[in-house]
DNA sequence: TGTATATATTAGCATATGTTCATATAATAG
DNA sequence: CTATTATATGAACATATGCTAATATATACA
């Protein structure tokens, strides 16, 4: 449950430093409608970026913009295949998570 | 998967209004270190107002702030002894997602 | 080389967010 | 009532965030 416990500071119970960037770092990333739209369409396949951005109506800019942090924090990888890129989601962990929050939310 | 499709303009597969609101703005309220330190603390008990201010070295003003955020989204509820106000977690299913997350951070 | 297509990057702006300080409210004891 | 304790609230501030417009880079091809 705590891992890379380096003899720092750690309070009783309390979440280390490390997992604590992690986490808040992974569901803010997580909380933005754009980032969860475009998660939410790689969860079949692989998309082009402007297949991305005309599918979901939004500026090519503001997908590029948002796949360099879904990347940053590898929940996204990409292929290429000429000037084209496909990208498609890379934490099965994090998608599962979506997926249940989803789920849960849209029953009502 | 998908509930609360009223009739309006929902594309292939496309997530609801309402289901990526509430998605989103959990998540989003789960991408916030102070907050997940508070609902870390609340994994296991009741605490007051005070004394997560003093456990997590907080100010009572930003514990209180977080908490009606938190209490908006129903992800804590309170009880009432006197004029101390006892929060705990009101979200299981969020508290699982949230728990997941630190497990899975922690991990390395 | 030059052109076309796909994507990335930078800067700017408006809005959102989190904390602090000061103050207000609520409940209890005397 | 007053005083005390616990909590909530509002304003102000600095920082973060997300989008857009413009431009840059990269690959392919003639």
């Amino acid at each position: 449950m705590m891992a890379h416990k380096e003899p720092e500071e750690i309070k009783k119970g309390e979440l280390d430093k490390y997992t604590l960037n992690l986490v808040s770092q992974t569901f803010k990333t997580l909380g933005d409608p754009t980032r969860i739209r475009i998660l939410h369409l790689l969860f079949q396949k692989e998309y082009s970026v402007n297949t991305i951005a005309k599918v979901l109506d939004l500026q090519q800019s503001t997908v590029s913009h948002q796949l360099r942090l879904l990347k940053n924090l590898r929940l996204v990888k990409y292929r290429r295949e000429g000037t084209t890129l496909y990208y498609s989601h890379d934490d099965e962990h994090v998608i599962d998570i979506l997926k249940q929050a989803i789920d849960h939310a849209s029953h009502h």
